[in-house]
DNA sequence: ATTGACATACCAACCGGTTGGTATCAATGA
DNA sequence: TCATTGATACCAACCGGTTGGTATGTCAAT
């Protein structure tokens, strides 16, 4: 243990910074080892192979942006429904700088590798639906709120369907604002969402149905 | 010209069906090749380079679902609003069999080569955006069929950002069923993008303005 | 005979992974 | 107290298969 936990986080951040920017494929061993400052052989030291690296580094993605989360200001926001709108507002006004430096290493890791690495694709699929496991109790909590069925069988939709939905336009901004170099589109896709979620609970709050 | 307008061809239909389950590093030349029935000469007769089939393929891909969509039945459909719901559904059926056989190559070779080569990245782009424009002469006539102003001054949304956030939700539907090994989550999330559309036209139906 | 559409054979660079070794430290025991 | 042991962390050099790309040849049609 002694000197270096240090080479082992070192080529995790490393690796977090440079799949971002480059995709898993393309960024080799040498690359990781040259950013985190470490040779080869530390590298296959910590990890059995460059595929083990990617699973590990969805890890430590998922524990880095569950800190991040767990300790921004929407937390703070007591009713259910104004927190997840919070959470989104906090989503859209994080992005910023560098297309790197603001999408999600799950998504694009688990959009590459799906097929050749399921073992990545399963821990990037992990981080993402356990991120959006966290938005549940605000949903649930909001249906509640309202009278709504938080099992769906009234509404058409369930809480954790609605989670997702949001991890999903999430990441389908992302994809947009790598096309069209920055994150206007992703800002708008967010207001869309937050538009339908006031519309969602509006809406049963004026009428006592809904149904497709 | 003479005897193969085939080999490219075969190449184009070849990198379309790899790298959607694959993605575009993980593919190999040889792979192309292979998979097409042809050798590597040909290859690098029809492209000075991989980076340059990979430009060509999402060219291929946006005339292939261009082809696709132009006939579909939802372009008979003749409310505006409920032929851009009807595409929706379209979108929602096709939803089926593989993984690879209903996932978007633009997307999916967006994410994974922006950076790398930006070349590539901006012909999928096209095709995304290209395909989003498809879609705004509906929502702008549904707009101007319920007194909504197109251009998003009173609104707070505009044709064409309902049009992109339209394939923000499809594309991040994508990586999520990637992740989930299965369209479930997808047709969620489309059936999510339904309601607010639906509630976003409802909603304006509502107050003030015209009534059918 | 020239050109376009391929095929064959080949190469140099690259990349993931291995090997064999060194530095450091903690625990052990004479 | 200090040599020994053993385990961990790390380094430098190397290896062999793979990969994008090339050089050269063939053949049919103009």
């Amino acid at each position: 243990m002694s000197r270096s936990v240090n080479a082992r986080e070192k080529l995790l951040d490393a690796a977090v910074r440079l799949v971002r920017a480059k995709g898993f494929a393309a960024t080799t061993v040498e690359d990781l080892c040259g950013a985190a400052g470490v040779t080869k052989g530390a590298f296959f030291h910590h990890f059995p192979s460059k595929e083990a690296l990617g699973v590990a580094a969805a890890g430590h993605w998922s524990a880095k942006t569950g800190a991040l989360f767990a300790t921004a200001p929407y937390q703070q926001v007591e009713d259910p429904l104004e927190r997840l709108l919070a959470y989104l507002q906090f989503r859209r006004d994080i992005l910023g700088g560098e297309l790197c430096e603001f999408t999600c290493l799950a998504g694009t890791m688990l959009q590459e590798v799906y097929a050749e690495h399921p073992a990545i694709a399963a821990a990037c699929h992990e981080s993402i639906a356990s991120h959006a496991a966290t938005l549940e109790p605000m949903i649930s909590a909001a249906m509640q709120a309202r009278g709504l069925d938080p099992g769906g069988s009234s509404t058409g939709w369930t809480a954790s369907g609605l989670a997702l939905h949001s991890q999903v336009v999430l990441q389908g901004a992302f994809i947009l604002a790598k096309g069209s170099g920055g994150p206007a589109i992703a800002r708008d896709s967010i207001d869309h969402l937050v538009r339908y979620i006031r519309l969602l609970f509006a809406a049963v709050n004026a009428s006592p149905h809904s149904s497709p």
